[in-house]
DNA sequence: GCATATTCATGACATATATCATATTGATTT
DNA sequence: AAATCAATATGATATATGTCATGAATATGC
């Protein structure tokens, strides 16, 4: 099979092509950064002595479904670059008790603000589906921050673009009704994820409330309220956008 | 007056000595970067010539108390520094309602991630106290980022450490209950903003329902009974916390 | 210094949401 | 195919928290 754009971004088997030159199995080990397409789009910004480099200090991983990635408040050694697969992103709060901030695909940078601040991890990442990471040195990573400036200033922009996007979620977590923010998150994965308004649902109940900030009954509830008014379609491993407009207002409206 | 140690961070009267050797007043404009020990403490990673382009760059601005700093959602054209007073940095929400994210007091940057997402302002700055604030513009600051290794590492810390005290945000914020959010709000104006467990309480009710999520109403209940279990004593204008264990267990069992 | 507006305070009530109990369905193993 | 286990679904109930109404205290303007 080959890489068509749309793609599923948790697709993992077969053949893809990269490039447009390379033909690559995606289990298979990246054979150099420097003709790997799904690391971090900041690492456009390298020369190929720093791709080199990058390529020299890096090691990469597979994860089965299910399987911990970074675990909160452990020594943040490493920055996490996520080349294939779908991962959740996640808080581990009081009593145990988590909280979902988003989901990454490929060429996402994982690392968490608490490297540069108390060098733990301030976040959990758990893969959904199969994923294939590479783990980089901070040390590496802060050595091509001082070098060249391009990349410190797209740098920047990740850790900018995750906090204003955290600072939306903030929002929506405390201001919003339940079924404002269960709309918020069906049309996340819709939007920013599967980009298709019917798409598999990676997250079971009681996920999709820790990601909502609710009890897993309530959602079942609202999902199913959604069913009877004909906006969504849900099984609980499919999702299907029936009226994106009345979804789009309910989000909305909180 | 001299400047102490432990005054109370949005004192903004009399003369203070600085760097042990200028004498300033508070109220009086700021003569050059390079004597100014209220700055920004990234600015310590600048060479002479550097602070100088900054100091050519800037403009600076006293705010009377409630006057409006920076606008959310605004074009996000100057990085703006705390120099003396207190101010408070929120989000406006749905249906106008607010959500206090900090305070901010001096040697703060404040701008916010938007300005290197979508180059609009994320959230709004408002004066308490009288501020006094300098204005520089971005393309000086991005120069220097640029320019300067140590800089753009200092800028990546303060961004993280911002970012990360929002993860801690939303966790409180999402999963304490009313009592822990409001002891933790108490004592973050004890710890972080004041240093000391009796302390002038600048913000209404009505404000401190805004940072903790909740209602005003609910806010002078919990006050209330705080106050009947002497665990601290509060006016409308102060608070001084009497059982800081007491506090500090409500804080954080939620 | 009085009048007016704003904030604080408190009770009664309404509502959103969690919790608990219990089916029911669907998957996995034997 | 039966048995087991986990996830989903639904109703009954409890609880946290918001809203409304009203009065007291405090600040603000003339």
């Amino acid at each position: 099979m080959i890489y068509v754009m749309n793609m599923p971004a948790h697709y993992t088997g077969e053949v893809f092509l990269c490039q447009n030159r390379i033909i690559m199995y995606a289990e298979n080990k990246i054979t150099s950064c420097a003709y790997c397409s799904k690391c971090w789009t900041n690492f456009r910004h390298l020369s190929g002595d720093e791709l080199e480099l990058i390529n020299k200090n890096r090691y990469e991983a597979t994860f089965k479904p299910s399987e911990i990635i970074i675990k909160q408040g452990s020594p943040a050694s490493n920055a996490i670059f996520l080349i294939t697969g779908l991962a959740k992103v996640y808080m581990e709060g009081y009593s145990g008790k988590n909280l979902i901030l988003s989901l990454a695909e490929h060429s996402t940078l994982l690392a968490g603000p608490g490297a540069h601040v108390n060098a733990r991890y301030t976040y959990s990442v758990a893969a959904i589906t199969q994923v294939q990471a590479c783990f980089i040195n901070f040390d590496t990573i802060r050595q091509v921050i001082s070098a060249n400036p391009g990349f410190a200033a797209g740098f920047i922009e990740d850790l900018s673009d995750k906090s204003f996007r955290l600072h939306q979620k903030v929002l929506n977590l405390t201001q919003k009704k339940m079924h404002g923010r269960l709309a918020e998150a069906l049309l996340y994965f819709a939007d920013s994820i599967f980009r298709s308004d019917e798409y598999e649902m990676v997250l079971s109940r009681q996920e999709l409330g820790e990601m909502t900030n609710m009890a897993k009954e309530s959602v079942v509830r609202i999902i199913s309220e959604l069913e009877d008014e004909h906006i969504i379609h849900a099984t609980p491993r499919s999702v299907k956008i029936l009226d994106r407009e009345k979804l789009l207002v309910i989000s909305e409206k909180g």
